[in-house]
DNA sequence: CCACTGACGAGTG
DNA sequence: GCACTCGCCAGTG
């Protein structure tokens, strides 16, 4: 990552603490990363991310458990569901995730 | 400095 | 479940 705010920052600490196997909403991400209710600076923060990052952006989905996408990147919404199927989250048939079993829990 | 935009969330009707 | 509103804050023109 590039040099970044410390907003930016706090945010992909939090989304490098995901686990395998599990997916955090954006506004959960914002909330443990210290700015609650700025859910809509993850989804920038995330946005502003190069294509080449260490940052596991795939395991972060919306409140609904689903994926978001962006300006125009179908394919990037496809990988993201691929890599989530991958590490074992499901899916169900509306394309949305049981957020009751996958969701990371921070306040564990 | 001001206005607008953007991987969103939560509340209300 | 759908449509609308407000709040968040960094980037851009």
């Amino acid at each position: 990552m590039m040099n970044a705010s410390r907003t930016y920052r706090a945010i992909y600490r939090t989304v490098n603490r995901i686990p395998k196997g599990k997916v955090a909403t954006y506004g959960q991400v914002a909330t443990a990363s210290g700015i609650p209710g700025a859910a809509r600076q993850v989804g920038y923060a995330l946005h502003a991310l190069s294509d080449v990052t260490t940052v596991p952006w795939h395991r972060v989905v919306n409140a609904q458990g689903a994926i978001s996408r962006r300006s125009n990147a179908w394919d990037a919404e496809v990988e993201q569901r691929s890599r989530l199927q991958a590490e074992g989250v499901e899916f169900s048939e509306a394309g949305r995730i049981p957020l009751g079993r996958f969701q990371w829990r921070t306040t564990a």
